[in-house]
DNA sequence: ACATTAAGTGATT
DNA sequence: AATCACTTAATGT
């Protein structure tokens, strides 16, 4: 198993350094794929824009994209592949997992940071191999009022992801480590789009903040049950 | 064949 | 439900 600092590469500092104007050509492979990926983006000025400002980025599997106290410079909007949301306890030493990000959504968070320009307050890593869109700051704040699309898709990743966030509070709340593991168990399988998720029972542990012994005997439980198959690195979900 | 790492189990707090 | 101590099983060298 790969450690994260191995493969650390901190990709929201490369090309920052560009942020171009209007004379920049329009990127018609930019342009395609908000048009593919992003339809609720719908204004043809503001996919133009996109299309001008935004550049594609890779991310390769194992990533960290964001880390604690990184200031952010771009805003992701994410193609293909899922990146893995992940917040570190108070007391340290701990992180909990919140939420996937798939193709089509974007991070609500660096919106929130972005647009007070703080430190983020969360980590993003690369869960497999992710192509996004980085989008310039200063721009998606300019967008907010000039495009309605834009705005109204900034609304709904928060709305989205607020959802997500009250069912991780809610599970912690009611020390529900069945459910919680169930959801990440399903996030984990839609993220990546497989039935089948490599990795051990300590990572899942650390992921839900939990103890090994007992994520392998709730996974037991669900493999008596028949929802999943288990093997060595290896999780099977049955439909 | 041996060492290493992942997973399973029972007892204890 | 977490932790400990220990066993069993799978994999890598």
């Amino acid at each position: 198993m790969k450690h994260l600092a191995d493969c650390f590469i901190p990709i929201y500092l490369v090309n920052v350094n560009e942020i171009k104007n209007d004379m920049e050509p329009i990127n018609s492979e930019l342009h395609k794929l908000v048009r593919s990926h992003f339809p609720s983006l719908n204004e043809p000025k503001l996919v133009e824009e996109i299309s001008k400002a935004g550049q594609l980025m890779h991310a390769k599997a194992g990533t960290v994209m964001m880390d604690y106290g990184r200031y952010i410079t771009m805003v992701p909007l994410v193609i293909s592949g899922s990146i893995k949301v992940v917040r570190e306890g108070n007391d340290g030493g701990h992180e909990i997992f919140l939420y996937f990000l798939k193709g089509g959504e974007t991070c609500s968070m660096s919106f929130s940071c972005c647009m007070a320009s703080k430190k983020s307050d969360i980590r993003t890593i690369a869960e497999d191999d992710v192509t996004f869109i980085g989008l310039p700051i200063k721009l998606v704040d300019e967008w907010m009022m000039k495009y309605k699309s834009w705005n109204r898709f900034v609304m709904s990743a928060y709305d989205n992801r607020m959802l997500d966030l009250v069912e991780v509070i809610d599970n912690i709340v009611f020390n529900n480590m069945e459910e919680r593991l169930k959801n990440y168990l399903i996030a984990r399988s839609e993220a990546l789009n497989s039935k089948i998720l490599l990795g051990t029972h300590q990572q899942i542990a650390l992921d839900l903040n939990s103890s090994r012994e007992g994520v392998s005997r709730i996974l037991k439980k669900f493999e008596k049950s028949g929802a999943i198959i288990l093997g060595r690195n290896r999780i099977e979900l049955n439909t």
